[in-house]
DNA sequence: ATCGTGATTTGACCCAAATCAAAGTGACAT
DNA sequence: ATGTCACTTTGATTTGGGTCAAATCACGAT
């Protein structure tokens, strides 16, 4: 099931170094961190955490995507939020989550134990800002992805999701032509309110109309960018998660 | 447009004393809060503040409901979010929003000015916590509304929204049956990513199927609980909002 | 190489909700 | 009482995307 790796990397030279919760730390609050930490790796498909289990541990996405999601009585699935690295999981002052988390691909987490977390949390004015900013950064993108459920066609929502990939795929602002699609046309359904028959006709029509190209399933290029985003539907800087 | 009041009622009186964001705070620093705030009363309809205008103050509901909302290119618009009575708007740390915020009834705000309430929330660890704890019902909130937006049917949707408004209009622990929409059927319609034909006929279906009765246009009675939750499809105690 | 399995694409058909179009309601002003 | 205006209901029709079903593909295991 989980494997704990016993040597996590040092803080110092940790590729979240500069976005995570622990963004702004000094040094020392950094040895404090590097003490409680511990890594943990989940397999793509692994159940991570699940509703109603009593959170006894908070953790950064070191490598890897997850999801959250949430089930209606008879089975269907909707996506709340994906978790790229540096996002966080769990939260001050609260002892449950109300969905699942699922790794997509393969997942490192950093985790902490709660209770010294909190404490750390109580006594580190900016980590706990550092949270808030974590958290309505959540916020901001779950009231973009509340736009295109509510309101966007098949064609935006794939053309959103591309877009979306690209931006946060570039290292550092040089925006990448080639986007990793992390998931399986099921998940991709799933975080869209989509079927995945859906989102495969949607793919390739916008293939088609000679926008993107579909190397393999799971690599997309980006030829026309003004056209993508055209086929968005946001209208000029909007729609940006995160 | 807006009316400003020149007398807030009393913090120690005032209806929302224990929710919002000045939930903890103890005498003195109530004197302080009454120092700075002021009260803004807006009509149903009006504009209360739009995307990217920088945020000079922040305010708490007291009276009436607010919307936010985002719009696509072409002008569909979709609400992401409603503010009740104790809800805050504004966020640490941002001086923007990307949404616009509208009165949907009639609306009083009790505002702070940024500068110094920012001060205050530096200076008073509570009032940071609340305020990260009222984001954080904010975004359970926003994740139950993707699942409702991603994945129910219009039926289940107009079904959800009531049993969510006979949860927040119980004054205490009672279930109220009588239900106030605090809103039109198009805003309605806004709010569930439907259109304002297909939230009257689903009202009516409701209606007919014997688990409300509509005694006017604003006016929902509910007769059959069971029924109502089982028509949400959330699973047993899913689903519940903030 | 061949097989098996899971992911993806493609096609045919269907239905829930959108769209288009008209009436119906009710509160208020004249 | 009459008209106006904004909101709501109801009906007829269309359609985007879901559903069901059958290939096709890719890739690791034997």
């Amino acid at each position: 099931m989980t494997v704990l790796l016993d040597s996590p990397v040092k803080c110092s030279s940790c590729p979240i170094r500069h976005r995570a919760v622990c963004a702004r730390c000094d040094e020392d609050e950094l040895s404090i961190l590097e003490g409680m930490k511990s890594y943990r790796t989940f397999e793509a498909g692994q159940l991570i955490l699940w509703r109603g289990e009593p959170l006894t541990y908070v953790a950064s996405v070191v490598h890897g995507v997850a999801s959250l999601s949430k089930t209606l009585e008879d089975g269907r699935t909707q996506m709340v939020g994906l978790l790229l690295p540096s996002d966080f999981i769990g939260r001050p002052g609260r002892d449950e989550i109300e969905f699942d988390v699922t790794a997509t691909t393969d997942v490192t987490l950093c985790c902490f134990d709660r209770a010294p977390f909190e404490r750390l949390v109580d006594e580190t004015p900016h980590v706990a800002q550092r949270l808030m900013e974590l958290a309505l950064d959540e916020l901001d993108a779950a009231r973009d992805w509340m736009l295109l459920l509510g309101r966007k066609t098949a064609r935006e929502k794939i053309a959103t999701f591309i877009e979306m990939l690209a931006r946060r795929s570039h290292s550092e602002n040089v925006l990448t032509t080639k986007v990793v699609l992390p998931m399986t046309r099921d998940q991709i359904a799933n975080y869209l309110g989509l079927t995945l028959e859906t989102v495969s006709r949607q793919f390739n029509a916008l293939k088609k109309d000679g926008i993107i190209s579909l190397t393999d399933r799971r690599h997309v290029d980006v030829l026309d960018y003004a056209a993508l985003h055209e086929a968005t539907g946001d209208d000029a800087d909007g729609g940006v998660l995160s």
